[in-house]
DNA sequence: CGATCTTTGTTGACGAGGAAACAAAATCGC
DNA sequence: GCGATTTTGTTTCCTCGTCAACAAAGATCG
């Protein structure tokens, strides 16, 4: 294998593995909150007039799901919704006090894991922080374009 | 955001472009087959003796998925079953012809995206695969660790 | 050997998310 | 202004993966 597919097959399963790990975390702590409910939590509480659509948007899901992560929320008293009298169609949210607290204890949680992984984040040098960071933004504008392509592509196969 | 923060969340954001964009190829060049039912066909194609346990370790999924994702391959006959005379309860599965060739179509549709993602991957130097290789090493034993007391742990609170 | 525990694989009920069809509001084009 | 199109959000149906319970075959230990 080349470095190339070692780089990315590396960071696939690095990813794999952090997601496993905190989401078991995340479970203990959070218990009762799905791990895309707090995901959503974290956006509205960061994010002034989120709604369904931005959302979606954000997290690579439908708005379908969106709507019904929403809609348990809010029979969880973790969000309300508001609308503007200009605007009958968009629906947006926020946290309300409760959701306020599972914001705050999600970056309790985030600091823990920080703090987890602190031993191997000491040892990165700033040059090996832009060099990744260079990496990461000039493949994702790539990603980007491909995906800009893409969308036309499927947009032009409606009826396939 | 510190820059710590920044690789994290720019790898997760970039891992999430690649498999969404990814996913859509895949889809139209395998049709008929899940992105997870192709994952197992590349594992067992690549190792002898892959049995239902061993394909669940490597996907971090159940093995009562990995178990109704066998039955359904089997089904389509791209993959077969088989089993040792010194051993009766170990199941293990090896490529029909015609899994093997939705391997190769696998195969070079990876080709196609290292292809589509040169331009980004000729201007990494050695040295950064060097040092991001390292960093993906160091904090994967270190999750890796992790992992293990947290099974520790898991297996103490089997009745909570 | 025989009883108990562990490992391996399967099944059924369930929850999460996607696709499609839809309603309602906004926007565009004239 | 008015019809056609687009955008936004919801609901229904379906599939995938998990969890829990289970059966069957090893492994362990007296």
């Amino acid at each position: 294998m080349n470095k190339e597919d070692q780089v990315i097959e590396g960071f696939r399963e690095l990813y794999n593995k952090l997601a496993w790990l905190n989401k078991s975390k995340m479970e203990i702590a959070l218990k009762g909150h799905k791990p895309s409910e707090v995901h959503c939590i974290e956006y509205i509480g960061k994010h002034a007039d989120a709604n369904v659509t931005k959302l979606a948007e954000r997290f690579y899901m439908t708005r379908s799901a969106i709507s019904k992560i929403a809609k348990k929320l809010m029979e969880k008293g973790l969000i309300e919704s508001y609308q503007r009298p200009e605007n009958k169609k968009e629906i947006y949210f926020k946290l309300t006090e409760q959701g306020e607290a599972v914001s705050r204890i999600h970056e309790e949680l985030h600091n823990a894991f920080r703090e987890r992984d602190k031993a191997v984040f000491e040892q990165v040098t700033e040059a090996q922080y832009d060099s990744m960071l260079r990496f990461v933004e000039r493949y994702s504008s790539h990603l980007e374009a491909e995906i800009k392509k893409h969308g036309v592509e499927r947009s032009a196969e409606t009826d396939d």
